[in-house]
DNA sequence: GAAATTTTTGAAATCGATTGCAAAATTTTT
DNA sequence: AAAAATTTTGCAATCGATTTCAAAAATTTC
């Protein structure tokens, strides 16, 4: 522990410098000597301080991953993802919770800086906020960004999306096609992510000219349970619900089931994500799938080539499909 | 971007040291002097570079967590409160995923010692090895490590573990007084943790003279139907399974469902980890709470410790217990 | 074997901060 | 108003690497 090159150095009778190069594997060192410092360096486990090389190279060869909590299922997948594949490039990666407020989420913005990470994702759409946006022009104008699930306009700012809007009017669509017209939709918390998803239930109920009955819930399965039992006793016509989060589904298919509804004959449940959850659920769910790992891996194919090329850019929205299972 | 404290200086006519101490707060600096640095600082969007501060600090402010992959509930939840509750001392967490082999798991503790960590936390037993015995030795020899669900014998290395023997033990003991006779047991990987497991499992058989029948599945719901079909067939005079993970138990439930066995009636079923999955199955899994969260705040309050004077080194057990649901 | 080349090495500057110490500026005391 | 005490400030060294440039060593050429 706390060996300098310079420990090396003395200890090989050479210079810091050749033994940087040693290091470094840069040539024009002589293979006697380079084998003897190799060798030194070896047998005394010494390990090259990555924030002065950082310092010198102005590099830090981190990355910044902001989720709003890393326990989320559907966040972990992208940053799993970069971890994983910059890993093997030397590039550590710095998976923060940016928390639950704006100001809060902006503030990460500026940690990142302080590290001066080389490149950062933003892995979901609550970080679309004006504040969030100020912070990036303020201390990372340009560093490139990949923003999953949400959008900034500019000029080193990336972004996948999903196209969930789409996604939920399909579901609607498709529900409707197989006669249900009482459909309903439980969203979860107000997010621009749930936004849309909400745009395309209404816009799917405007077209199909169904009417558009809307309730919230606390994003626990049993509050989905208590919120799908309050929706149906006041909505008996019900014929099926979607549901914000594939969660929130399981919850409340499992109160249907246990009010003695038959699923999907009384009631077709749909949920949202594709998640885990979905095909490990008793009944398996029916899914709006929201292409997680087709998003994750566009974010991080994004990364590297702006990593090569700082000011790359790209957009890419990826359309939801629906998977059909034992809820419908 | 890329301005430095030089930068600030120039613009405020002042040195470096002293745009340094404004930043530091350090006293002995004119009031005028110090509110007009603050200013500009505030309007250049200066953030500090803590690779430099660092460098002369001998400090990095960076904690390194290693769990093998982050994907897994199971080991997110440490993760995320160490970084949670660090994140506010300002510290930083590199969160990786150390990979399959024990050569890979010891060269992450290289890495982290390149990156200087502060102090490091190792999630999963499957960080019991050799290697990574001999890697924390040399690379990291005194650097605080919390050992979550596994133990080294090394003077800088604290340790939290699950009783898991003595969870499972109680777990085949408890089937017992239920009067189930015939009990097998589905375990996933072979990890240290899961060999206490089973070692619970073989001693509680053992004591109450009953076979041990060992099965073992691959780590999805899908390989763990077939496999508890497999079981039963085999031996169809069952009553009781247990499984080292919840999501075996899932999936071998469902199995067994659709085999037409009812469930607690003709076969009890216990998963192990009291995860997520398990009280959202249906039915319900009684499983063995392997008290991650507890695991977990105990990893951080140790951490917190060690921090403070890094000669600090705690061991605690934890004992599981057992949470009856539906499954029994 | 000396001169010309080429290869190998090291001294010193640099990256962006922090800090001890001495100098400068200010305030207090006579 | 000068001397003494105190408060502010800046210079220069430092942290642990990398890199340029010139010097030293080794090799080739004549």
């Amino acid at each position: 522990m706390g060996l300098t090159i310079y420990d090396i150095a003395k200890e090989a009778g050479v210079s810091a410098s050749t033994v940087s190069r040693v290091i470094n594997a840069r040539p024009g060192i002589k293979r006697s000597t380079r084998e003897r410092v190799e060798k030194i360096l070896r047998d005394s486990n010494f390990s090259v301080s990555e924030a002065a090389r950082g310092l010198v190279n102005q590099t830090s060869r981190m990355l910044g991953i902001l989720v709003s909590d890393i326990r989320n299922q559907h966040h972990i997948e992208g940053a799993y993802m970069i971890e994983q594949h910059f890993m093997k490039k030397g590039y550590c990666s710095l998976i923060l919770n940016a928390g639950d407020t704006d100001e809060s989420r902006a503030e990460y913005i500026r940690i990142l800086s302080s590290r001066r990470v080389e490149a950062a994702v933003l892995i979901g759409s609550v970080f679309q906020s004006e504040k969030v946006r100020k912070a990036i022009i303020d201390y990372m104008p340009t560093t490139p960004i990949v923003f999953q699930n949400g959008e900034f306009d500019l000029s080193n700012v990336s972004s996948v999306v999903a196209d969930e809007t789409e996604g939920t009017a399909e579901a609607v669509r498709y529900l409707y096609n197989q006669g249900r017209r009482n459909i309903a939709y439980i969203n979860s918390n107000d997010t621009p992510s749930n936004r849309k998803k909400i745009a395309g239930y209404d816009k799917a109920c405007a077209e199909l000219d169904l009417d558009s009955i809307l309730f919230v819930s606390g994003d626990s399965a049993e509050e989905s349970a208590d919120t799908t039992e309050r929706l149906i006793s006041e909505h008996p016509e019900l014929d099926a619900i979607i549901y914000a989060v594939d969660l929130l589904c399981v919850g409340g298919a499992r109160r249907l089931l246990d009010l003695g509804k038959s699923i999907p004959k009384d009631i077709a449940l749909i949920g949202t994500d594709n998640s885990p959850f979905s095909i490990l659920a008793n009944p398996r769910l029916s899914t709006i799938d929201t292409k997680l790992f087709e998003l994750s891996s566009a974010c991080s194919d994004i990364l590297e080539k702006a990593i090569e090329n700082p000011s790359y850019t790209e957009h890419v929205v990826i359309r939801p499909s629906l998977v059909l299972r034992e809820t419908t």
